[in-house]
DNA sequence: GATGAATGAGTGTTCATTCAT
DNA sequence: TATGAATGAACACTCATTCAT
């Protein structure tokens, strides 16, 4: 979505987003400093992230069965060998790029800090920084869409399952519950249907952009577009939660 | 999901769907009539069928890239050389399938029947069979994630692209303007974004389900938790036409 | 060991075998008719026997590790795409050449016609076939024994390893029990004993000479050599036989 | 075939095999002392053994193409920089591993005392000691066997061959001889002919155990049967040798 | 129209060996 | 002396596609 956006000469919703105050760059945009000398002393550790880094980027792109461990290799510019000795095959490489997708967006969730704000700018807030991250991190949705493809095998083996549960559904319940206690939302809302709607109504318009704008023969990815259909999800939900 | 509810002894969201009147098997469930004699006569066509179906349920368990030519054939119960006489190759065969299920979905939704009814229950009836139509039809989200997942090449080849144009958003615009001529429905809404959340609030539901299930750790395939979710889309959506 | 000796310039033990009336050319060792119009119809079979043929070839001189899979497709001048649709993988291949050596074997004992001859004459046939077996088929020493470096366990999970049972211990058994009655024979000999030493004697000569003859600093496959062993074997063990 | 019989519970050969006077521990079977305080001036000629000791574990195991240089590293506990820099490489390492079997067995065979013995019980003796040493060193002929596979190439090419000739044909020859001057043993018995009979009675059984077991559906690495086979062997060579 | 056999270019994975420190 | 990281060639096996009949 960013790169066709650039393509068209506007504003990316990537620079939008780092003018809220949350937003940071993620650590898988962050340039890679392969000779960095204060990372000398750990170089296996370094290439371990550059092996995640490019299987990200591969397995967004191409998805699991798409996906080439040459290509890996090649992006992460690193002997095939050495990427089998650090993950071990491909699946193990899946799950890793899986958990580091997963953990990549709690690390951004963990950043929101919602106490100092009323509860109808929290939900606001937490709404739009969703719909921003699936803007700007196609690579999640990709991977998540694939993974259950392959219904959801390789999370259900993953050890670290647990530590992947997202934050947002813990700040949600705790945003809704400050809102309720203040009389400015609704009662009998369940925050799991609440924190999948939050997700959903964005996802699809993210995920499915190119099937979308093919049928309906618009550009879903410029920036209005963007900006129009965040505003539309804003209305949606806080319309819902409104008692 | 069908199957697991089946599994666990309840009835099955097909068999709810059907009780509603506009609910019909879907062309891709239809039994295959392998020797129908009355079809002895256009034996291609019939294994043009074939090989679509085999190909949808092939491609929509495995992505393209997963999918395997073989097992296409072995499915289709024809010959591999017939398959690339009749279709041409792997793109072509991805390209027709994924025709195949969109229009398999139109062919649904001409049957709704909405002028008979109050646009309020037009509408309900609207999203009701959309979320229905998601939870009976993963091969159709899985083929458009994957569609997606290509970013959108083979339908933009598509020469039918054009008839794929989902009826939807017409019947969901003419539903619309009549409730607002009634004056149950609020004015101001883009029957676009309206139409990409009725059917992004299910889908992310259905595609998703596995991923969520594990994380969350929830049966999210049970008849309670998909009778549940298509309530609260309904109270979601409805909420926000009210005036 | 017939190679060194052709390399030698004298007469092959192959051919000194010929001159007597049981022995026959193997069908491992017939040539390959590869164009036979005669075979035209059952290409399949003719296929698969090339690839038996040359997995054994290449297994005997190479070890199972040691055996290419490419190699054997090469020797079998077939593509290795089919190899694998006629064999499965490389162990099945294993399987598949090892049940070939012993079947062969087996083929060649059934043309022992012994019950014309007495006990002691067809007592020393016995052990001279098997002698020259050996020294004649190198692959099946070579296969035995690699077959016993990975503890049999192919042959194991054969399931046609009743069928491989050799009618040796069968032959024998009777040839002693005739000359027992006849009284040329010791009474209180185990057959499987008698064949064991039969086969042993043999077998070590045979399967290491080049350790032997390196050690000893000896030719032990030249035709003196070979004749010499075999005429050793007969006199120990129809020495032990005598009552 | 040690183990298997430990297994039965019963007491195995190697046992057996030190209740006579001559038999002692094997030099690969001597407990490794890694942290030998008497041995750290001469540190490297430990890791050396230790290199050599896990070589013929493995190679024993797997066969020279089976067997694998980090294993082997694993195995000795040492670094694989180390290993090439000790040895050489592969092939090396198999060289320097069949010499140290070799030499094994020779150092076993000097410690026979047969001046002391009748020539009958000096044979019977030399006849049972080989038999057991093949019972209790599957290593050993696992080795002579995939020597033999590569055709004797690397004994060959070794510069210590004339060290490794066996003592125990020269002990042979002096007790046949021995015994023939005292009229025992019968005149005219080549003792190279007798050395390789000796052998090979034991080597078949011993070495291709798991095939015999498996094709005749016997226990050949039982207890009763390894004492029935030396017996037996005893019996055909003194049988042999009688005047 | 229909079929079984064939193929070359990959595809994930492993190996013996060497480099840099 | 010792080590962890790195490498390129090879390995078993698979794929979409086409030939011959």
């Amino acid at each position: 979505m960013v790169t066709s956006m650039a393509r068209r000469g506007l504003v990316t919703v990537a620079r939008l987003l780092q003018s809220l105050p949350m937003m940071r760059k993620s650590a898988a945009a962050r340039p890679l400093t392969q000779n960095d000398p204060a990372q000398a002393e750990n170089r296996p550790a370094a290439s371990r992230e550059r092996i995640l880094d490019a299987a990200v980027a591969e397995f967004a792109t191409q998805g699991f069965a798409g996906a080439r461990v040459d290509a890996i290799a090649l992006r992460a510019g690193i002997n095939k060998r050495m990427l089998y000795a650090y993950v071990g095959n491909k699946k193990a490489l899946w799950l890793a790029a899986l958990e580091r997708v997963y953990e990549a967006k709690r690390q951004e969730e963990r950043t929101l800090n919602l106490q100092r704000l009323a509860p109808q700018e929290a939900m606001q807030l937490l709404i739009r920084f969703n719909f921003r991250y699936h803007t700007d991190h196609p690579e999640f949705l990709a991977m998540l869409n694939d993974e259950n493809l392959q219904r959801g095998m390789n999370l259900q083996e993953s050890k670290r399952v647990a530590e992947l549960y997202s934050p947002l559904l813990t700040l949600l319940s705790e945003v809704l519950a400050r809102g309720q206690a203040d009389g400015v939302f609704r009662q009998n809302v369940d925050p799991m249907q609440l924190y999948i709607s939050v997700v959903g109504l964005g996802y699809f318009f993210c995920s499915n952009q190119f099937t979308l704008s093919a049928i309906f023969d618009r550009h879903l990815d410029s920036v209005e577009e963007v900006l129009t259909r965040e505003q539309h999800i804003v209305d949606v939900l806080m319309g819902y939660l409104r008692p």
